[in-house]
DNA sequence: AACTATTTATAAGA
DNA sequence: TTCTTATAAATAGTT
């Protein structure tokens, strides 16, 4: 792409060859990041170069998830077609890897350094996942005082307690988009949110976050 | 690229969202198709929109040949780099205890209250709760942001790495006695909190930069 | 979907 | 290899 327009076939000098395979390789894993980033998509790449040597790129957590996600979305692209929305087991598969990578991060910060390793991509992963958290709890936060003033207020009436849950279980669909424990997901084509099954018993708080563009960090104004 | 430079973070209008995941998309699978044909490389590569949407491609053959060559080279690499990994049976069980109960009390707030009740002291407790997670969930992105400045810095030199790793350890100390304010469990019989012992001492941080050079070698190695 | 003004990526040279 | 630099490509913002 410099000094020279580039054909589109094999380079036949090796030593060539290999300078193009290594320049390129960065720039494709570098392009991949950044759309992965920019666009909240999970990318995974795989390269073997010409002597078989393997280069790989998970931007959220393994590969191996990722291609187990892989063989049940591509199992699945041919019957559902007009269902945008990720399907349970999709769904299970992404909070895994989140719990996954929150787990690992926290026992990485809190707990015993040296046997751990992170990657940048899982940090900045995990850095995105806290702003999340931070987000939900706020959240959180907020309903508790808001519970605690209405029950303080309607604790003698069973009515009135009902009637206060009511408003609160509108409040936080209203304010939030967040959801009945988190499930709900985005639709994309009409912007509005639609309910989903609940798979099975919640497995932590990281429930609430997945998949769910509306409640990412940064687009709630706040900061640290 | 073009009219203003981007900021490799999310990018939070949806819309433009959308349409920089399509081009950038499109942009990266002409790279890899590139990259195979001039330099005889197999490549595969998996996207998964933020809503769960597939997009893969094989250079050669398909998805799922590279995906079997895949398992069996990284197999090899994994029994010849000497595997080592371990398991913080004890911090794991922490944590798990912490995320109970903040599921629990998450469950309370956006689920079915109807069917769980709180008193007002749980409730105290809870909110508490979540302002130590808060806490934490804040120092981890700090403590994230510093490692990660710190790795672009201090992946040159050794004589850098010693200084990022002194300023990481000040730091650690400094965040140190805020863990330990942190760390605490819920006791789920009275619904208060006890303090729990820091598990261990942070381990030279020294370790946790070092570490990143030696066993990634399939992202920046340039070697075949 | 097209169109540029710019930013990036990178082929060739040092 | 690594750096520099001239150009080709990619693409962000706009229409």
């Amino acid at each position: 792409m410099a000094r020279g327009k580039v054909q589109l076939r094999r380079i036949e000098n090796p030593v060539h060859r290999q300078v193009t395979f290594c320049k390129r390789r960065a720039g494709l894993l570098k392009k991949a990041r950044e759309l992965s980033v920019l666009c909240d998509a999970d990318i995974g790449i795989i390269i073997f170069s010409a002597h078989g040597k393997l280069y790989d790129l998970a931007t959220t957590g393994t590969m191996e998830e990722l291609i187990e996600r892989y063989k049940s979305a591509s199992g699945e692209q041919a019957n559902a077609c007009g269902d945008q929305r990720m399907d349970p087991k999709q769904e299970a598969m992404v909070l895994k890897q989140e719990i996954n990578l929150l787990q690992k991060g926290l026992r990485y910060i809190y707990g015993n350094r040296g046997n751990e390793h992170m990657t940048v991509e899982e940090l900045n992963a995990l850095e995105r996942y806290l702003e999340i958290w931070m987000y939900n709890i706020r959240s959180a936060k907020i309903m508790i005082q808001e519970i605690q003033a209405l029950k303080s207020k309607a604790s003698h009436t069973e009515g009135m307690l009902k009637a206060a849950n009511e408003i609160l279980q509108e409040k936080i669909v209203e304010q939030n988009g967040l959801i009945d424990v988190g499930m709900m997901v985005a639709d994309q084509q009409n912007g509005h949110f639609s309910k989903v099954p609940l798979i099975e018993e919640i497995t932590n708080p990281l429930t609430i976050l997945s998949g769910y563009s509306t409640c990412r960090g940064s687009e709630m104004g706040y900061s640290f």
